[in-house]
DNA sequence: ATGCATGAGCC
DNA sequence: GCTCATGCATA
């Protein structure tokens, strides 16, 4: 027991193979010691998983998956923007199953099934008082979690088969024009220079590791001011300001709840808008600007317009199902003690990038699987790069009545544990 | 809300 | 093997 080991070592099934997890690693985790433990057992039944969550409003996240995004591989790659090393020869071309045929390797097409009748894994309790008379087109909230979904055949998941308009193929960007847009923006300037992107032509980011210089966050002195942007944000197409998203996402957030919907409801009706689906996850760090610059340009218009198209309300009824779960299982979320944890922050500050052997003797020494470690310092830079380091709250208008201290001289608290209310 | 994980694309 | 986008599973 706590180890890093599996119930059975069959959560590899389909794709997973390819990293070898189940591989030649079967002998030589017997990691767990104390380091590391799974927690919990894991559940090989893929159809009897799901749902079994959410205490809650995270059910719809049940029901998004890797494979949908898998099946657009335009969603990733930005095409509209551009991007460092996205495809750049990548032709907004929609549906085309052998159009990807360009590929050099490793491109996997899951088997995607039309549609999945309880797919819907739905939403949420909806708070009777949060929830208007605004029955969006984008997600109708109506039928409860555990209920079956309405007969809709609705499909739209299949690459081919979508195309709901031809906003598909027609992002409203520049195009393949302006792919200066991308990488280099990340670097987020100092509030009250706007930054230019200057495309750094090595992979170099100019800051190493610290904040990212996060623009203000409207706290302000002295008082309830909000009166910090002369401009209006929020309304351009092409590539905004830090601050720009910043006022975006706070802004989306408003409307978001006041409208009633969870960040669930938002990423699935993206999916019938658009054809791409999001889970509650990427919603929620767009919202508290948890992802990089690029990224959050990339989500900011089709945001954008879910809440013109929530906003008007359009009683269009769009409800559909999203491509269901494959076959596919996910290695368990291995649980790293907090010493060890401790031990690899240490670890990080002195060197962010160990080398394959570093890793193997700090995966030695720490008793956990290489893989672990290395897949912890990956994600550990890439939480570096964010726009907002943790740590920073942002206010909502609500809080604007903040300690009497004026400009700040206080330590914000290490996370913030307060949200608006709902989700 | 976040930690760990997967995978495409790149080098 | 890295970065980056993204999400399942979990706290």
């Amino acid at each position: 027991m706590a180890t890093a080991r599996d119930g059975g070592g069959e959560w590899q099934a389909a794709a997973s193979a390819r990293r070898g997890w189940a591989e030649g690693g079967a002998g030589r985790h017997a990691a767990g010691s104390a380091a590391a433990v799974t927690s919990g057992a894991y559940r090989g039944d893929p159809s009897s998983v799901k749902m079994v969550q959410s205490d809650f409003m995270q059910g719809a996240m049940a029901a998004s998956n890797s494979g949908v995004s898998q099946a657009l591989p335009h969603a990733a790659s930005s095409p509209w923007s551009g991007s460092a090393r996205a495809a750049p020869s990548s032709p907004p071309q929609p549906p085309s199953p052998p159009g990807r045929a360009p590929d050099r390797h490793k491109r996997r097409r899951p088997g995607l099934t039309p549609a999945t009748p309880g797919g819907w894994g739905a939403s949420h309790p909806l708070p009777p008082a949060a929830r208007p008379a605004h029955p969006a087109a984008a997600a109708p909230p109506v039928h409860g979690r555990g209920q079956q979904p309405p007969p809709q055949s609705l499909l739209y998941s299949q690459p081919g088969g979508l195309t709901v308009n031809g906003m598909l193929s027609a992002p409203p960007g520049p195009g393949g024009g302006g792919g200066e847009a991308g990488a280099g923006a990340r670097g987020l300037s100092a509030p009250g220079h706007h930054h230019h992107h200057h495309h750094h032509a090595h992979p170099h980011p100019p800051h190493p590791h610290h904040a990212q210089g996060p623009p203000h966050h409207g706290g302000g002195g002295g008082g309830a001011g909000p009166g910090l942007n002369s401009h209006d944000p929020h309304s351009d197409e092409d590539t905004p300001t830090s601050d720009d998203l910043e006022q975006f996402a706070k802004q989306f957030k408003q409307r978001r709840i006041k409208l009633g919907f969870t960040q669930a409801d938002v990423g699935l009706a993206l999916g019938t808008l658009y054809g791409n689906v999001f889970s509650q996850t990427t919603i929620c760090r767009f919202e508290a600007l948890q992802l990089s610059f690029k990224n959050m340009c990339k989500l900011k218009p089709l945001l954008n317009k879910w809440l013109e198209e929530a906003d008007s309300s359009t009683g269009s009824p769009t409800s559909i199902d999203k491509i269901a779960a494959q076959g596919r299982k996910r290695k368990k979320r291995t649980s790293i003690e907090v010493s060890v944890k401790g031990a690899l922050e240490s670890h990080f500050l002195k060197c962010p990038k160990p080398s394959a052997q570093e890793i193997t003797n700090l995966a030695d020494s720490l008793q956990l699987e290489k893989e672990v470690v290395r897949v912890w310092f990956c994600n550990r830079r890439q939480k570096e790069k964010r726009m907002t380091p943790p740590g920073i709250q942002q206010q909502t208008p609500d809080d604007v009545y903040s300690q009497v201290g004026t400009v700040s001289a206080d330590t914000p608290p290490p996370h913030h544990g307060l949200q608006t209310s709902v989700q």
